[in-house]
DNA sequence: GTCTATACTGAGATAGAC
DNA sequence: GTCTATCTCAGTATAGAC
């Protein structure tokens, strides 16, 4: 296996993403991007249920690594520092990943379709997260919480990475961490007015 | 406005629930909808964007009554708290409303095509409440942070009530407020190794 | 690889409410 | 007169069946 992959279904991913961000999601046809990567329009569609997938193949990868880093988590630690551990791991990928996950960010946030599949995935994640969780001996519904709730962090993390590179993921994660711990308290505004 | 609507906007909602119960989400054509609403298919997409939106109409008011219970709480309140006394406010009505939401989310959970346009829905629901509460004086992050984690809590609790009416919304909002708190802490499992 | 159902869009016309 | 709701007709592209 390659490094860099060159196989009819990475060919369609990356002309998909090309075609998409040159002329919309709307105003690109299968077809079009199955021409563009050398197949027909039906291998389009074998190798993806439906025109938004081929954007989507990475969640796979993340799942299976965030789940692995917290099946392997110390036992002692809480179900959210267990999966902020876990968010840390993959950290470095991601950073590494970034010139392709940029422009593939701003292009779902323009597209309300790929948007809609986005959070979709996001909480199929979150089930798996919770799911590994539980295994852990964790409660239904605070493995359930715990990981729809770290997810929230992760996201808002990741998302405000991709906007302004400035700060790294890691420090974004950081302070999405400690801003959790401390939804709690009363906010700024209150506090001036005493 | 009579209390029970009878436009074709309301009959085209009602006969798209008991169609796609009857026959599924895919099996049911916009025609057949709208046939049965006494209307021709292209009325049915003047009110509605796509097929899926026509189960979607709840979240709008849901989202009005949540902002302006947001705009109306103590501002000593911190950022959930002040989140738990709006999804508090709304228990009511969506109580009164279960014969009609409990049916529909069967339907959604069986359904990935609806489930998915669920999630984008929640998602811009929070990001309404986070709006909300920005106006407030809660900083970007913190609202953002907060607004997705209150929703998280609200849709655990309102899903569980769905599908098990037992203990009613209320508490399972207590409850999931309750564990949201100590989602910090060791969890039992490890407790039990001490 | 071919065929087809159907989701969805656009333009233009009609009719009634105000 | 304008505005809104509806219908008619014609078309394209997705996605599933064969």
């Amino acid at each position: 296996m390659a490094i860099i992959e060159d196989d009819a279904r990475t060919r369609l991913q990356r002309a998909a993403l090309t075609l998409f961000r040159e002329h919309g999601y709307d105003r690109t046809t299968a077809a079009e991007i199955a021409a563009r990567a050398g197949v027909t329009e039906r291998t389009f569609f074998r190798h993806f249920t439906d025109k938004r997938e081929v954007l989507f193949d990475g969640e796979a990868i993340l799942r299976a690594a965030l789940t692995t880093a917290i099946a392997g988590a110390p036992t002692t630690l809480g179900p959210l520092d267990t999966l902020f551990l876990a968010f840390w791991s993959v950290v470095p990928r991601l950073e590494d990943n970034r010139s392709y996950s940029q422009p593939r960010h701003e292009l779902i946030a323009a597209t309300p379709a790929l948007h809609e599949r986005e959070m979709a995935k996001m909480a199929t994640l979150a089930d798996s997260l919770a799911a590994a969780l539980k295994v852990r001996g964790i409660g239904e519904v605070r493995a359930v919480l715990a990981a729809r709730t770290g997810m929230v962090a992760f996201v808002q993390a990741t998302i405000a990475w991709l906007d302004d590179p400035g700060p790294s993921l890691g420090e974004r994660l950081n302070l999405a961490c400690r801003e959790l711990k401390t939804l709690w308290t009363e906010n700024d505004a209150a506090l001036e007015r005493h």
